[in-house]
DNA sequence: TTGATTTTCTATCACTTGATACAAATCAGT
DNA sequence: ACTGATTTGTATCAAGTGATAGAAAATCAA
């Protein structure tokens, strides 16, 4: 409710589809290559910027001044300081989805079959969650997990939009094979609540990293502490769905 | 960065103890019962304010409206928007504190005897456990369990000093007991790690709420759902510190 | 009531924010 | 080199931010 003026000079921006989406009319038309640099440079300031910050304290002067560019190309190619968080964390989501995407594609497949032993089932589970837990345990990219984990704290219109879209099918495709480990219904409240906390334990790993490792009096996880969690995480699921022995209560 | 005149007119700010701590001089002097009603609105205003919007998007403006004040009251007895947080953060915890602390102290009471059997730890653990997990799940005072999860996202100086506070007590708790049942010593990583997990669940519940109760179709979790989610819950802790099967894999 | 103190309110300050207008610079195709 | 489009930069806007000054009102102790 701030750049609301009353009366704009031009109509350009209500021109434009209400102003804050696809603003950038440079890619349509072939060539003019130059400006492919600044975007990829305010990309790139974007992430780290909102990751270090979060949306509201990372102001737009900020983000330019850290991609070495000036405060209108801001504007210029993402419609605006939204424009430029949802682009960043397509650009994100993009990325996470090329190097995820296909062992999620050959778990999904390998679950058409349905003669699927527990330990088979067991390795699918691991094979579409380890993935995530090393990319969200890992500080490589380091702005990337932590701009993953500011977007699913605010509550911006990124989050629904493209969260979601990774989010539900890594919670579905746990579903899935939860219940078919369980024996239940996949819209049973048991399949339900167990997956969300599978699949919610991930983002925790992130976000409580700070505290695991102080406790811990480690400085990352990296190499052999990274296989330590691995494991001790896998643990922790494994017997969560086995049908062990009664829950003493 | 944003108040910091370069030559304040008057010193009042900086002789008053940087500004933020303690400016509220009327509960010190006895009397002057007026006050206290106005400071009590602005406390629940800014809990109700900071949980639905966060810290940076609450504007202390909008919080004096909705407490029915005008905007210099907050200055007056709150030092300021920080001041106001980290007050509002303190209420709720003296809150948390009166509801818990007993529990948690007859807990580590109990712990001190070295003789416990499993299921009495596991009775312990739950003790400690449960009734955060309602205080999470539920939504009485939907603002407080909000508040709470902001708080936790955004790093305001009121997590570090406040949160910890609550959440240390509660995780050393969980490590003590966790390390006699599984047998292992406190400092191991499966131990912390586990523990980390146990705890982190609980904060899950209010996170991933809205997912959850979607996902479910459920409107909230009262009355018999939230006894089944406790189970569930609960089942996948207990579950998971089995010294049971070991882990397929 | 008087007088000191506490509490509230109006107006305003200094500053930041996101966004624009518009001219200058750069580029591609001829 | 010329032309038309794209890209960048300067200066500026309007709105909103937290905070203060300072007078007016309310409150309590005497």
């Amino acid at each position: 409710m701030r750049n609301r003026r009353p009366a704009p000079r031009t109509a350009r921006a209500s021109a434009q589809g209400a102003g804050n989406k696809r603003a950038r009319r440079h890619t349509a038309g072939g060539g003019y290559a130059r400006g492919e640099h600044t975007r990829q440079r305010l990309l790139e300031a974007g992430i780290e910027l909102f990751a270090e910050l979060g949306y509201e304290r990372a102001s737009t002067r900020a983000i330019a001044r850290h991609a070495g560019v000036s405060l209108p190309a801001l504007q210029y190619y993402f419609g605006g300081k939204e424009g430029l968080h949802r682009a960043c964390a397509e650009y994100i989501m993009e990325d996470v989805r090329s190097r995820l995407g296909p062992a999620a594609e050959r778990v999904r497949l390998a679950l058409e079959r349905s003669d699927l032993t527990r330990a088979q089932l067991l390795e699918l589970l691991r094979a579409v969650v380890e993935p995530f837990l090393e990319g969200l345990a890992t500080d490589r990219p380091e702005s990337w997990a932590l701009f993953f984990a500011r977007v699913q704290g605010e509550h911006n219109a990124a989050f629904e939009a493209i969260f979601e879209q990774i989010g539900r099918r890594l919670l579905a495709t746990a579903i899935e094979i939860v219940s078919r480990i369980l024996g239940l219904p996949a819209a049973s409240p048991e399949v339900t609540i167990r997956s969300v906390f599978i699949v919610g334990q991930l983002t925790l790993v992130r976000r409580a990293r700070p505290i695991m490792l102080r406790t811990l009096g480690w400085t990352d996880f990296e190499g052999e502490r990274l296989q330590t969690l691995k494991e001790v995480v896998w643990k922790g699921i494994t017997s969560s769905l086995s049908p062990g022995p009664k829950a003493s209560q």
